[in-house]
DNA sequence: TGTGGATGCCTTTTT
DNA sequence: GGCATCCACA
């Protein structure tokens, strides 16, 4: 047990507490992989069985790389039998043990986020409701959050609140829609990612005798980032625990973000609550970053007034105070950031995947891409499409997953007419209202056409028949064919990428590939399982169970090339970066305008503190007074997070351009915004070193008037008669007192009070008319 | 049954 | 501005 040396004493005390329940705080860069593995090794030491451990972690990549290290402790032969995993696929796994307990079969399908909408989609047109009143990503998202609070459609359909908030939100007939859904979920023998969590509840709720099981099996469990836990999980986990109470979660309140997927922060914060012998250990030492960097996220951080709180330290060296500028543009901004990272690299022995831009919504990487192109460095994004989100991937599994369960109608609807084989939508629909008719699933009706009156031509009959058969092969060889070559024979006689074989263009080159890819991904994954645990047939079913729960962080490749890491906040959390750029630190985008409430705007402020905390040696920080977004320019302040920092920790640069390549960078702006720059500058809006946040009284956003093109008859006449209010970025609130038109441009005499008569020419001041 | 031009919409997203 | 989606048409 000498790895129990490298711990520092609350580590250790949090590693060897094994006798009930605990709380590890973990602050930021404190250490706490390493205590959630070293606790596990540590269990394994004193004899515990692997077996009678349940880890449970968010992603497959925490939860694999855990498992690597443990295994490095104990020895691969032990920790492979670890019931170590994230939620969805730990349980899931149960679920497919225990499957026809709950009226499923183990090879059910798992629904993903946009099978889901899509069925609720033609839920929604066969109710012959609106879909742009009821919206299916809306209602998804609705039902989503009942299942994550455990509300079954029985429950939804019953609760008054649910029907007084939808009758609000103008949807009252929500509670049916999620009825159908059930059901339908259930004829395709499909479950949705919320469903693994739900399932397992009513799995535990109905049949003592398997919770028992595994409340026996489970000896000690273990949670992390339990910040992150929903109602749902919460449920599981306390439901499992009950009997040995041997439950340690690990996380970090400070770091909860994802209130949004139904996280509930008060999980972790009410933890002693509910169980009440619970030790609490706070590990309160940062190994990652200077002081500095820990003093000003700490600083931030305090300003949030639902917390554990807890003195995190750290004692690296004092370090760089952070970097704040101020830009004028988003394209300054980011070129701002290139030419620092170029420095950075030049000068200050910094590698780019030392080095990571983050941002908070993901179009804000475009710009930051087209400056890092610009000046020739390396990066990688992250988020974007994923591998299993593009089409030619979906169309592939599809396939397997009908052959596999040919329930699922997902699957069905999107490969029935792909490639086109003359099944249009007519001839869908009637299958499904006939299926619906009937209670049956679609498949069922291609079976017995006649049996269900399928009202269909003949030649139409013919191709369903034909479809139906081919299917129906496939399926016979499932259970003996290995996953492989039955996927290779899938996607050679289906000639689902047929089209792309045929076609030379990039796009389709890339299609091929990316099938190519999927192939070889399956023919890995069943040489993999055959080795490790000496399966004679690794079955197409097998490898689909697993592929579902998968996302690209899991398939990332070329993770040790050299490059600058874009992503935004929400994707950074749990990484670390010698040198961070935290960029579009403005009011109107960080905190994102959705924040509403004063929990929402605490959470903003969390993933803040989050990407601060990601740096190693040197944030840097920058805003912008302008940016370009959603086709126009808006103004913007500050962001307010700014001022939650002690002043001591920040340096603030008063940047005026440092664009190399101005050319390139003007080319990009039309008079219209030089204009606007010069106006900044007269009017001193920068933020001067001494007073660097004092908020200019500024409308917070300026929407733009369309602009009058010459061919266009301008509107701004009927938009903006003598006596209209509007608001202008520098002026505020005024009114128009006279319209005129000179050299074909429209112009405006506006009276801005104490700032006086303006004359303004409406192609080029962005006013906002105030109604 | 496939295409194109008009329309509408935009946060974060471990599963 | 960019993308997905939808309806109108050939």
């Amino acid at each position: 047990m000498d790895f129990l040396n490298e711990l520092n004493k609350s580590q250790l005390e949090a590693v060897t507490y094994t006798d009930g329940p605990s709380l590890v705080i973990a602050g930021a860069g404190s250490g706490k992989t390493r205590v959630l593995t070293y606790k596990i090794a540590y269990l394994l030491t004193q004899g515990v069985s692997p077996a009678s451990i349940l880890a449970l972690t968010f992603t497959n990549k925490a939860a694999r790389e855990m498992r690597r290290r443990i295994g490095e402790l104990v020895g691969f032969q032990t920790s492979r039998y670890l019931w170590m995993g994230t939620f969805h696929a730990i349980f899931s796994r149960i679920l497919r043990n225990e499957a026809s307990l709950i009226g499923y079969t183990k090879d059910f399908t798992i629904y993903d986020t946009s099978d889901s909408k899509s069925l609720i989609k033609s839920i929604i047109k066969e109710m012959k409701l609106d879909d742009k009143i009821y919206k299916p990503g809306n209602i998804h998202s609705r039902i989503s959050s009942a299942k994550n609070n455990l509300y079954t459609a029985q429950d939804y359909v019953k609760n008054p609140d649910f029907l007084k908030s939808d009758i609000q939100s103008r949807i009252p007939r929500t509670g049916e829609i999620y009825a159908i859904y059930a059901n339908r979920c259930k004829q395709a023998n499909a479950m949705d990612f919320d469903d693994l969590l739900l399932q397992t509840n009513i799995l535990f709720r109905d049949h003592p005798q398997i919770l028992a099981k595994y409340q026996h099996s489970f000896a000690y469990i273990l949670v992390d980032e339990y910040q992150d836990t929903n109602f749902a999980q919460y449920l599981i986990v306390k439901k499992l625990a009950e009997r040995h109470e041997r439950i340690c979660v690990v996380g970090d309140d400070a770091q909860s973000i994802y209130s949004f997927r139904g996280a509930n922060i008060d999980n972790i914060l009410k933890f002693q609550q509910t169980y009440r012998n619970a030790r609490l250990f706070k590990l309160e030492q940062n190994y990652r970053s200077t002081k500095n960097i820990v003093k000003a996220a700490n600083s931030l951080i305090d300003k949030n007034s639902e917390q554990i709180r807890k003195n995190i330290f750290s004692e690296k060296e004092e370090g760089n105070l952070i970097q704040v500028t101020s830009v004028l543009t988003d394209f300054e901004e980011a070129f701002n950031v290139a030419n620092s990272i170029a420095r950075l690299q030049k000068t200050e022995n910094l590698t780019y995947s030392h080095i990571a831009v983050l941002y908070r919504t993901n179009s804000q990487s475009r710009v930051m891409e087209e400056a890092l192109r610009k000046q020739n460095i390396p990066y990688r994004i992250y988020g974007g499409l994923s591998f299993y989100q593009r089409k030619e991937i979906k169309d592939v599994i599809s396939y397997f997953r009908l052959v596999t369960n040919s329930n699922d109608e997902e699957a069905l609807k999107r490969v029935i007419n792909y490639p086109a084989r003359g099944i249009g939508d007519v001839t869908v629909d009637k299958l499904s209202s006939t299926a619906q008719l009937h209670g049956v699933s679609i498949w069922s009706v291609l079976h017995d056409m006649l049996k269900y009156n399928l009202n269909v031509n003949a030649g139409t009959a013919t191709r369903l028949a034909q479809f139906r058969d081919m299917i129906d092969v496939f399926a016979a060889q499932i259970d003996t064919l290995d996953a492989y070559e039955l996927a290779d024979s899938i996607v050679k006689t289906t000639g689902v990428i047929a089209d792309a074989m045929n076609d030379r263009s990039a796009e389709s080159l890339s299609r091929v590939d990316n099938v190519q890819e999927l192939l070889k991904a399956i023919h890995e994954f069943s040489e993999n399982k055959r080795k490790e645990e000496h399966a004679e047939t690794v079955t197409l079913t097998d490898f689909l169970s697993e592929v579902s729960l998968l996302t690209d962080q899991d398939t990332e490749k070329d993770e040790n090339e050299d490059k600058v890491t874009l992503m935004t906040i929400h994707a950074a959390k749990g990484l670390e970066f010698r040198c961070v750029f935290i960029v579009g630190m403005e009011e109107q985008l960080f905190p994102s305008p959705y924040a509403e409430t004063p929990r929402e705007m605490e959470e903003e402020r969390r993933l803040f503190y989050v990407a601060i905390t990601r740096a190693e040696e040197n944030c840097f920080i920058s805003y912008s007074k302008s940016r370009f977004r959603n086709g126009q320019t808006n103004f913007a302040n500050p962001s307010r997070f700014l001022k939650d920092i002690d002043r001591k920790f920040l340096e603030y640069n008063d940047e005026v351009s440092t664009t190399t390549d101005k050319n390139a960078f003007f080319n990009r702006w039309d008079d219209e915004v030089e204009i606007e720059r010069n106006r900044f500058r007269q009017n001193s809006f920068r933020p001067a070193s001494s007073e660097p946040l004092k908020e200019p009284a500024q409308p917070r956003k300026l929407k733009k008037m369309s602009p009058s093109t010459e061919s266009e008859t301008p509107v701004e006449n009927t938009n903006l008669p003598v006596g209209t209010f509007v608001k202008h970025g520098i002026f505020g609130i005024g009114k128009v007192i006279k319209t005129t038109l000179a050299d074909g441009n429209e112009k405006a005499e506006i009276d801005f009070g104490e700032k006086g008569v303006k004359s303004l020419l409406l192609k080029f001041a962005r006013l906002e008319i105030l109604k």
